[in-house]
DNA sequence: GCAACAAGTAACCAGAGAGTTACTTAAAGC
DNA sequence: GCTTTAAGTAACTCTCTGGTTACTTGTTGC
């Protein structure tokens, strides 16, 4: 009867439900001490499996790193899709996603110190950046963002702006006071972007190549 | 005779040296692969002294990794005081040693992930970005720095644009499609860096409250 | 129903790696 | 000079931890 997806809620045996545990409990403790600080036994423990298992499913340590890395990647590319390229939106959307969302962050500085040239995803990942890339082209071409800039350093930027202060909690705290999850901070910070996103509309007086097209 | 610190070059004993050759080895592991990655024979091995003497003058790995972090912050705050405030000076400038010297900004990285609440000299690093806002502050009050923003928001954002491409090499890589060594990479930051500078400076139109002060 | 295979378990192991013990030897103070 | 202290060495220990072996049991296709 079950000929596809089984979906009743506890059977005995349950790889989907497995998997998921494993993963979730590997994102909590990779992104929490890193690949090097994490421990098989708790992942396997949170988990509520047995560490036999991990090894079934993910090969060994680093394959799990992999996995966790690849699913969290994916999952925030498809909220980049439902964006529109307006600065304003751009920042404040990401800025709320990094600062809700530190594994993520934390996952991605994880990344940084390991990186070695090799990056996991890669096509898909360019794929997703060459579509954020071309809303910002469209946006120059309407006369909404400055076509004095380059596209690609803009999004360089908004990243910069956006993912600074969850990356780095303590020089955070360090020069406002106040901590990254401070409803204090999270507001003046919003204010604040937005001013910067202002900045990228192109300067009333010079007129923009871009004025062209139309 | 030898009463004050001794300063021959080869003495069969020497504190001073073997500490700045654990020191170095140190940095060079721990900015590489994190305090949990490092390994402790390793950085014995590559200082060429005996693991023995390193928790002689260290107590333990942590004490050793604490006294990397704390070098390496202070010396980069010594630099920090040379400069006047002027934005473009401060972005090109940061941005050229965050570049420069990766095992800063990865030891501030792995200080993040670490992260639980304390920081590391916290006082001598308040009191720095203390001297900084205030920079930023005279920079104001002349009027060639807009009083709309936040001098804390303004600074934050200073070592957002600064440090996150060396902090996250790999979406560098990702965004701009080079590395982070590229000349061209550095050349086309540097100027997009400029442009930004500008940006703080007080729109013409707006008169800047600022100008009560003279 | 019944192979065949995948899901799951418990106990184990080998090696790595932080930290120590017990010792020797150079330098500083008197 | 000689004692005391600090610098330095070699070998060791013992826990922690990633990965495995050898097994049982539920599911599914036929």
């Amino acid at each position: 009867m079950p000929d596809t997806v089984r979906s009743d809620p506890s059977p005995a045996r349950n790889p989907q439900r497995t998997r998921a545990r494993i993963l979730a409990a590997a994102l909590k403790e990779f992104a929490a001490k890193g690949f090097a600080g994490a421990r098989v036994d708790l992942i396997a423990r949170r988990a509520a499996i047995n560490k036999r298992m991990l090894y079934h499913y993910f090969g060994d340590k680093e394959g799990l790193f992999k996995a966790v890395l690849r699913r969290k990647v994916s999952q925030r590319q498809a909220w980049a899709d439902t964006l529109t390229g307006d600065p304003a939106e751009t920042l404040t959307f990401w800025f709320d996603a990094a600062c809700d969302d530190m594994d993520w962050v934390r996952m991605l500085e994880w990344e940084a110190l390991h990186h070695t040239g090799k990056i996991i995803d890669e096509k898909e990942r360019l794929s997703s950046v060459a579509r954020g890339l071309e809303r910002i082209r469209q946006r120059q071409a309407r006369g909404l963002v400055s076509s004095e800039l380059d596209p690609r350093q803009i999004m360089l930027t908004m990243r910069s702006l956006t993912m600074f202060p969850a990356a780095f909690p303590q020089l955070t705290r360090l020069i406002t006071g106040r901590t990254l999850h401070d409803p204090k901070f999270r507001k003046e910070r919003a204010e604040f972007l937005k001013k910067i996103a202002a900045m990228f509309r192109p300067t009333p007086g010079a007129r923009d190549k871009t004025n062209f097209l139309k």
